[in-house]
DNA sequence: CAGTGGTCTAGACCACTGA
DNA sequence: CAGTGGTCTAGACCACTGA
């Protein structure tokens, strides 16, 4: 009989599995053990099994070959797309906990470069958050947002701790264009300090622009650690 | 009974509700059928209609709250502009000048990883270059790239230094389908003294593997100085 | 309370691989 | 051939939600 409050079996045995690629327990490309050998391990049925190793491979961090075996990949990866997504959904989807906690949340004077962008008059008020969004409490995105208040005049008077700004503005102002630029930086001290790693540490940056089909909603800088995040995509015919 | 060449039941019943959100069969936040019904419809076990669902989630295509059903998404999901650019052909375009340095050019046994990466068998030969680039003088990538000699055995033949491997490969072995993963890190020793920056100075890798319809081609390993690229792109409805 | 999704089980058949 | 992963089934128990 298992207690309510353990996690699920498949879980544990990703958990497990997962543990020991992190210490290295397995080399890459190292043949790790059979469904058969970890159902007979952890008293589960294969099924469950299978979904723990299904998942590992879908993270990247197995591969496997039917009628061989299953190997260690390279280590730890965290996968997104490049879409417009919103990383509590994303998150939740890895079975995670999200959290977010706000350094910054208030109404400011936009400068002048700012306000361009914005398309808002120099001098306009902007409101502006400062948010690091933390996967099972590591830090994972420092959110560095600028918000126009034309689209948005409610934007501040969002709990964000319990909603992110990319679900909330996704609801109260459509997207209907966006750009972006993805290139990789070194954490400057502050980065550093709200992200828990050293300054200079390579981070992947992405900074995104949204628009209705008339103005400007936000501009939004994302500084990843980049060990802790990469961007996956696909494209087919 | 099934017949051998037919997709899995679960990727059927996937597809179909992906075919029928895609055209607008729910509006987002609208409730999709249930799981039960799902397998009443499609005559299949409840664990595979609860795969397929499962994968819709992890895909953000949908979301589902227990003890509540399954909802249809918001969109958000939007076709990625990252193309498969022949470098050559993109810093021509930008009016500079383009030369390439071949470092590794020759053939190596594949590795056990690599080998199931390519879809060959561990210890067959496999091509691998890698190649520096440089726009106006200045070192813009690392190219590091193993090739599949099933899909061009001819590769070793090719003069780098005139033609790209990307604009040879596209040409002998048209892709089908290619995937990435977008991620900063730090330079390598190797990696430094080749793009002439410093250790540890932050770079943007792509790591793109690309296929015909048959087999993989090729995976190549692209290292920028994060100084120096970016990866820019937009996308609307 | 009925309906929902989350998960597990113990078996099964299959395709594939390498000895 | 034995071993492997891919997938399915038909049931089960559970936590959760909203009426």
């Amino acid at each position: 009989m298992v207690s309510p409050q353990a996690a699920a079996p498949y879980a544990q045995v990703k958990h497990f599995l997962k543990e020991q690629l992190a210490r290295g327990r397995w080399s890459p490309g190292e043949r790790m053990p059979s469904e058969a050998q970890l159902v007979g391990r952890f008293r589960v049925s294969r099924m469950t099994v299978n979904r723990a190793l299904r998942e590992l491979r879908d993270e990247g961090l197995v591969e496997r070959v039917q009628g061989v075996g299953t190997f260690a990949a390279q280590p730890g990866r965290v996968a997104s797309t490049l879409t417009i997504r919103d990383l509590h959904a994303e998150i939740a989807s890895r079975g995670h906990r999200h959290h977010a906690e706000v350094h910054v949340a208030r109404r400011e004077v936009a400068p002048p470069a700012l306000a361009a962008k914005l398309a808002l008059e120099a001098g306009a008020p902007v409101f502006h958050t400062v948010i690091v969004h933390h996967e099972n409490g590591v830090p994972l995105q420092c959110e560095d947002r600028y918000v126009s208040p034309v689209c948005a005049p409610d934007y501040l008077g969002v709990d964000f701790t319990r909603t992110t700004p990319t679900h909330y503005l996704l609801e109260v102002a459509p997207i209907w264009q966006a750009n972006y630029t993805i290139e990789a930086a070194a954490a400057s001290a502050e980065e550093a300090r709200l992200l828990a790693i050293e300054r200079g540490d390579p981070c992947l940056v992405v900074v995104r622009r949204t628009a209705n089909r008339e103005r400007p909603i936000t501009i939004a800088r994302l500084v990843h650690p980049g060990s802790r995040y990469a961007i996956e995509g696909a494209f087919a015919p």
